[in-house]
DNA sequence: AATGAATGAGTGTTCATTCAT
DNA sequence: AATGAATGAACACTCATTCAT
């Protein structure tokens, strides 16, 4: 029997299966040390098994990646086409974002530790851990210039530069607290999303 | 001859060459890939070389760390306190790490890279990566939530949760730029910054 | 396929191929000298193959340690056994000994080396290379001061310290001769035997 | 100022300090892990010092075994040649024995330790850590085979052979309990000694 | 007489990957 | 579909020794 990409069911829920338990292992020992061995012993197979369903680690964390993405993709953007107003819609970014951080933690610590520590053999930073293209079309709702460009466009919020400013709000909905949730677990955020939430309201509204 | 620390002269200077070296190699290819070998490689001397001056390799990172901290604490702390106003200081810090960011990506992109990949034997993160204490002082100057405080006490600020908007901010001044000028290096800091400044002013001033 | 311990025989072969070339590496170079590196050439294997059955140094030598008492018990114990007299039995102690000592030199030298220069990482000696408890029964049964207390109470032998003289005769029986072994291969085991047979009859022989 | 050796007197006492210190640190840690750093460390001196006072380790080693060979020449043959009978003299060596073994455990330990551990570039056991030719005539005074002879032509002592007897005396009374004292330091080195004249008295006397 | 600096050879250990079954 | 076995390259770290000062 096959589902997609011509993988049967059982190779599809393997593959997840493993993809999950590498995102656990990596957020619980951090990447440098998240070797196929142990993430194989968390699924209870050989480590050889892993890499019967995933040619090489590079895919392995390519899988991760997408996965992720998916998810993150699949929980926030159904959120903002809730939403009519680029007010709303940015509020519902920041509401969302925090919301999916603090229940899928493991996920995006694992995304970070990844993007920082994973180079291609020559040492380059990753832009090889390319996106998967079926995701690429949820991936672009994701950003929040396209909801400031709207704001702008419909007059609700002031003058900015769109670009540096979704940097900025990127900045502080997702890098800083990842790291803040990093070295301190008890980091309180969804009331630190309620208080960006009021601080870029101020910082966009029109007036 | 002996300078500080029980050092001799040649130990200071290999010590900081040494230091400096493992910096670049690390902004370079990724902490997880920085090898002593390869930063060995990197000053022209011996692997052994490195672990006579320092111990450990855990022992190298933490003069990286230090190394790095003690020159945005000078490069920062003297120009905040040229200020007098919260909202000026605010701004002062903004562009002040911003051209230190500048000036030092590969600095920044180390500390960036081992605050994420650095884990204890335990796999746990490093708050072991203490910061040397004869640096605490200038390390708190550098803290925004203090400006913060200081702006809201005076009357600049309006009203906000100082800690949690310190979060917002060192999220859009350090953590995302961070992450932006890593995967393009042609990234406008300068400009960034600008906008920051006005972003913030508009989030904080009263009225 | 499976044999016992969960070990497929292949398994099984290996881990007794490496064990016996780790003895014979041992017995002629020394513990101290005997890398796994050089165990592994020994063996015709690369050294990642000695780690791969092996998890760590300390397990091969703990591995070693089992296999030596179990070869010595699986010889001398049956021997005994066969005796009823106390003295018949301390008489056969001290022969199975020495036969045993002739036909496995390194063993005994392997065993004897681990036990002078194994240490545990705080640098203190071994007690941690404890026996596996399925050999402890066999193991107490090769213990010489059981021998001694039959005697006693059957009346064969006279009156002395039953701990102290079973020190005395290992020291006689087996840490002296394997010294001498060691410093001169051509010493004859088997007359040596012969004469501590004797001189052991008259130490402890009543009237 | 010159003493011998062409040494001055300052010269020989470093030498003693670090042949001292050595012994210590062996009998500590174990000669496996007594690097020549740490040696230098317990006299309180740089490595490089150790290095100028002996030319190798090897010849640090050939000092300790001297040294301890020195000392237990001058502390034990006296002791005998205070006694006129065989039976005086084999009753004084255990004691004597026993005495210096509690009374310089540290250096016999070291001493069995290098015996066990110590060979040539080639792997060869170590007949190579000759003494030093002054010691010899004391040396051979310490041999209990000299002490049989005479007892057998004096008609003391019953038949036995005299090598073999030599070799089991010097396990019962060095090998085993300096085996013995390392794992249990606790073991009542003087008690096992008293059982030891007993013993031997019985075996060796005539009728 | 003493020492700081440097080094190459060696250690045990981890790891992603290959391959035959 | 799964796996046990094997391996070479890399890793951090230790050590005895050399040398210029």
């Amino acid at each position: 029997m096959r589902s997609n990409d011509g993988r049967t069911f059982t190779e599809t829920a393997r593959r997840t299966q493993i993809t999950q338990a590498a995102i656990d292992v990596i957020a619980e020992i951090g990447y440098a040390k998240a070797s196929i061995r142990k993430i194989a012993e968390r699924v209870g197979v050989a480590m050889s098994v892993v890499l019967y369903h995933f040619a090489s680690k590079d895919e392995l964390v390519q899988a991760i990646i997408n996965h992720a993405y998916r998810e993150a993709i699949d929980a926030i953007v159904p959120e903002l086409e809730l939403e009519r107003t680029a007010a709303g819609k940015l509020r519902t970014y920041i509401l969302a974002n925090a919301f999916f951080l603090r229940t899928h933690r493991t996920q995006y610590a694992a995304v970070m530790d990844i993007g920082m520590s994973y180079r291609t053999a020559d040492g380059d930073l990753v832009n090889s851990l390319s996106i998967d293209p079926e995701l690429m079309a949820g991936f672009t709702k994701l950003d929040v210039a396209t909801i400031l460009r709207q704001g702008q466009e419909s007059g609700e919020f002031c003058d900015f530069d769109v670009e540096r400013t979704a940097t900025a709000i990127r900045g502080a909905v997702i890098n800083g607290p990842i790291m803040e949730v990093m070295l301190n677990p008890e980091f309180d955020l969804d009331g630190y999303a309620e208080e960006l939430v009021a601080l870029f309201d101020r910082a966009t509204r029109r007036g």
